[in-house]
DNA sequence: CGATATTCCTGAGTGC
DNA sequence: TGCACTCAGGAATATC
């Protein structure tokens, strides 16, 4: 399942598209997480891509008229391919270029989305709601500190809230708070500024690694050049239920929050 | 305002 | 080998 890192590392592999003239977008598939808007093809006819930004986990691909959204939801994955090949099941949509090269989209449960938006995307409604990149200076302790005063959620809940800060999966937000220490279930607002702190460090350096290891590989991630991604990842607590912690020994457990699967090693992690 | 459950979807895994 | 079943989950949305 695409995380941070992994969308990121998407969009990497996408960047050498800068540049590239659309000849044709097909749509295959518009029942995804939101239909994929039927004026695409005209709206994006000879467009040339002017930009690759991402924002969260949304890869934003700027034209001079206006600006495609990508989400990669659950098991979303964008490929770029040097020609046009057959399509295989779950390819729901395809940007051709001019000079041959495709981006295509695949996505079994299509919870990901294809949407539009006008030269301003990060007005557009689902973004402009985000609160800041984990990798950004404006998440600090303080600020998180701030933000979760009033929040009584279990702190695991709380830092996978969009609305809070972006990025932090369920793959990193478990492993970020074993690094910090810090009991997945503890209310977010007994958390002091020191834990405001630590957490977000080893929010950082958690997301920081797994960019580095070119993104986690799990069984839906390939990356943007259709090659199964990268390496798996070595986590702390992340499925390893009944699987010894890595630090003392203790059987890691597993327990639901928020509907997620949440691990955590009852010795290292404190509960407040 | 915040907390929580529901919803979309298909492939993988499991037990019989 | 195949069937029935559960589980996985990003994040908007509805509901309280």
């Amino acid at each position: 399942m695409p995380e941070l890192p992994e969308v990121e590392v998407t969009r990497r592999g996408l960047e050498p598209l800068v540049g590239a003239v659309v000849s044709r977008v097909v749509i295959r598939q518009p029942a995804m997480r939101w239909p994929i808007p039927g004026h695409l093809p005209q709206t994006l006819d000879s467009a040339r891509l002017l930009e690759l930004k991402r924002r969260g986990k949304y890869i934003i691909a700027r034209f001079e008229c206006g600006c495609l959204i990508l989400h990669l939801g659950m098991s979303g994955r964008l490929c770029l391919l040097e020609q046009d090949t057959a399509p295989e099941k779950h390819d729901h949509f395809d940007l051709h270029f001019a000079d041959g090269r495709v981006m295509r989209l695949r996505d079994p449960r299509r919870f990901g989305a294809v949407l539009w938006a006008g030269t301003q995307p990060e007005s557009h409604a689902l973004l402009s709601v985000l609160g800041p990149e984990p990798l950004d200076e404006t998440f600090n302790g303080d600020f998180l500190h701030r933000a979760i005063r009033s929040r009584s959620s279990p702190i695991k809940t709380v830092i996978m809230d969009s609305h809070l800060v972006v990025g932090v999966g369920n793959i990193y937000a478990s492993e970020s708070l074993f690094r910090a220490g810090i009991h997945p279930q503890t209310p977010a607002r007994s958390l002091d500024l020191q834990q405001c702190e630590r957490l977000v460090q080893e929010i950082k350096l958690t997301l920081q690694a797994a960019l580095q290891a070119g993104g986690s590989s799990l069984r839906d991630f390939f990356g943007a050049d259709g090659n199964p991604g990268y390496f798996q990842q070595t986590y702390f607590v992340y499925g390893r239920t009944g699987e010894a912690c890595r630090v003392c020994q203790t059987p890691i457990e597993v327990l639901r929050l928020g509907q997620r699967s949440t691990f955590y090693c009852r010795v290292c992690q404190k509960a407040i």
